[in-house]
DNA sequence: AATGAACTCAAACAACCGCTTGAATTAATG
DNA sequence: CATTAATTCAAGCGGTTGTTTGAGTTCATT
């Protein structure tokens, strides 16, 4: 039982894989089995063989994304200096965005696909509740001390906002045209619009 | 011929109603013919003979929200004087989206739906680019005084970020957290963080 | 009252959906 | 070589999709 399981194990990548594109192109509700198994060069009963149904592949497409990015997400923050300034800390929280804009690739759909789920959210996805809780606590420890006057809350909103604005540029079609820019540029740029949003420009002038 | 056509009229205003409401929650691809017609009232062949097809349905009520949040958004734009802050513009350019995220209702459909034409945008929105023109002339001209060391190019990629950032706000579930929160410190946190993603951290401190 | 246009409706249409089935294929095991 | 289990396949299942059709309803006009 050696080579019938490693070519299952193959369809089963490249059914996964083709979910994941089509996912990143056009969402959960966009995608069709037939789509899925003709890209992965597979019969339609494969799905139900491995899978057991389209919704359970697409789960674990997203799940699998999802996590990827999480995971790179924590590593780059966790490997920020303790007296990083805040482009520093800016640079990290974009990195994993700004990398898969640049590599095209698969990335590019793993990052889609985790931006569409900020907006469809998975049933599933609570799973994953303590790594975005592992962000955030790390995102703020490192922030409070460039903002001493803004309270745990806002800096969370603020967060939220930074997000919001990467899971938009990869998804919106302003990511190709990104994506022809010279990387240095992109993320200079991209890197000072973060920062400045973390840093905000209340109307009170109360910053450093 | 009147209470006839009267009566035309009102089931092809539900119609659009219907369908705006199920483009804002799920999307263009999300919904289907018998859901429309249910919320509407309306026997499914109403579409056919209202609009010709369901494709041609949400073309219409798409453009129509585009252009209601297109011209609000001028609006308030061109009510700004011509000495204003940046907090002042960053309050203008995030207004409709905040008024809508207060009032709810389908104001909150208009910018849901126009939120997800910047992801999936329809084909004939080329129509509006004279609109879309004119808002990012506006923002430039009120953004450039506060911005002396930045080029045009930084400041249109800054100002669709923050377009990006609003647009997040409306489509992602944070925003129906973000409804519960009292108006004004809504405004307060979002105006401070747009302006700031205006007027960006650049690592060399090239502000005034 | 009769005509005719504007509109609505239930029923049906082909096409496609996700999923299942039983046979065929493949390769390790006795 | 015969057996057995893992995987693939074409074909078909019931259900839903967008759209069409022709009869039926409603109301202004004659």
């Amino acid at each position: 039982m050696d080579l019938r399981r490693e070519a299952g194990q193959r369809t089963r990548d490249a059914l996964q894989m083709a979910a994941l594109e089509l996912l990143a192109q056009r969402g959960q509700g966009g995608l069709t089995l037939r789509e899925i198994t003709d890209l992965a060069g597979a019969n339609v009963a494969a799905v139900s063989y491995h899978f057991g149904s389209l919704k359970a592949l697409c789960d674990e497409a997203i799940e699998h994304a999802l996590e990827r990015y999480l995971d790179s997400q924590i590593q780059a923050l966790s490997s920020l200096g303790p007296d990083s300034t805040l482009q520093e800390i800016a640079a990290a929280f974009a990195g994993p965005m700004m990398d898969a804009l640049a590599a095209r690739g698969q990335d590019l759909a793993v990052m889609r696909t985790v931006a569409r789920v900020g907006i469809d959210p998975p049933q599933g996805w609570e799973r994953l509740a303590d790594k975005f809780d592992q962000i955030r606590s790390q995102v703020l420890q490192r922030l409070t001390p460039h903002l001493t006057g803004v309270d745990d809350q806002e800096l969370i909103f603020r967060t939220r906002c930074a997000a919001g604005l990467l899971n938009w540029l990869v998804l919106a079609p302003i990511g190709a045209e990104l994506a022809l820019m010279p990387a240095e540029q992109i993320e200079r740029q991209l890197v000072a619009v973060v920062a400045g949003a973390f840093r905000g420009a209340p109307t009170v002038t109360d910053l450093d």
